[in-house]
DNA sequence: GCATTTGCCTACGCGCCGTAGGTAGACGAC
DNA sequence: GTCGTCTACCTACGGCGCGTAGGCAAATGC
């Protein structure tokens, strides 16, 4: 038997590949195997199991949106930035939905630390660099454009804008609106 | 033997309490059946399987929030209601951490038509009313609220905020002062 | 008190997980 | 080149959750 030339890295790419056809319920070992053309005893020597498996893929999704990301908001300040942010999200979770659910996965603490986590919140603080805030009002409106992106992300990805009748991307093009006069005018807290 | 007494209403509350423990991949019939001292598949004759038993826990984890949501809003306008619904959110993905988890669950449409789904839509609606937003302005608000609260509860909850350095709340209040400033500010598209 | 319905049971087959232990291909030593 | 040694992949197995089939006994109707 020729041997199949399998290592962690072509497992984790094959998993997500497997995610996003199938969910994230859908990494598993055995369909991994027979995606690869293998048993899935053979993939325990290169993955612990199922679990270091969708960590992988979840480090694997966010160092592709953080890269992803990067280059979207690379020369961009104010409103232009925040939109290519904003987009370069959804754009990722259409394109790889299972990728992106597994982003969701709460990390075990030593994956957390090798993952691109910090990277996002630099590229987050980095497109409002151009609204001057201080700290630490910068750090809460790191925290308002995570959550909206994210929330927006998923409810867009579950079809929750899907029925109703204002297009999502006109609704998208007026949060950007909103959010740019926000940080614009984001002042100190009231003594 | 004596009968247990079962029926669909008993195990969505059981399967609900099974998830505040051990998350939603935690709903589990065999597990479901050792907590109420039952085989496996007599659980068959109360609901279809797995699947239906998750949809009926977020059904009930909807309906949960919404009544929270309603009761934390009433009587309240402005910058306050919008503190009292997150908040309310919040409290209730903290207390109840697995049914938050199957809120996020993609329903069934027939499950959705029967879900309060609607009735989200509207407190938010009711919350925004004080601003005095016309369409379709109002309904872009109400998304960017949605997406804004179900992403920072999302993060809380995945300890996202915990080990960086201002204090949750503190991040709360000044994006709820930001969110109340938008939304007073608000104005129509620039032609 | 008997028939019917209904609730819970045992028995079973399937699929995925993860472990144990075996075998054969790759690779360096000489 | 042949001989260890390492390593990649294998077969075999036990465990557990899902869901189906079919049986018996408790509740219910007449």
């Amino acid at each position: 038997m020729p041997r199949a030339g399998l290592n962690a890295e072509v497992l984790t790419r094959s998993a997500a590949e497997l995610a996003d056809e199938a969910g994230l319920a859908g990494i598993t070992l055995a369909a991994l195997a027979r995606r690869l053309h293998v048993k899935a005893p053979s993939l325990y020597a290169h993955v612990s199991g199922n679990r270091e498996l969708k960590q992988r893929v979840a480090v694997l999704a966010l160092a592709e949106t953080a890269d992803r990301v990067g280059e979207a908001v690379a020369g961009l300040s104010g409103r232009a930035a925040l939109d290519a942010l904003g987009r370069a999200y959804r754009d990722y979770a259409a394109a790889h939905p299972g990728r992106h659910q597994a982003t969701t996965l709460p990390l075990d603490d030593d994956v957390a630390r090798v993952s691109a986590g910090p990277r996002h919140a630099r590229l987050a603080r980095a497109v409002l660099r151009s609204y001057a805030l201080a700290e630490p009002e910068e750090t809460h409106a790191v925290r308002l454009l995570g959550a909206t992106v994210r929330g927006w992300t998923d409810l867009e990805l579950a079809g929750g804008f899907a029925r109703s009748k204002p297009d999502a991307e006109e609704s998208w093009q007026r949060v950007v609106d909103g959010l740019d006069q926000l940080f614009t005018s984001w002042t100190a807290p009231a003594p």
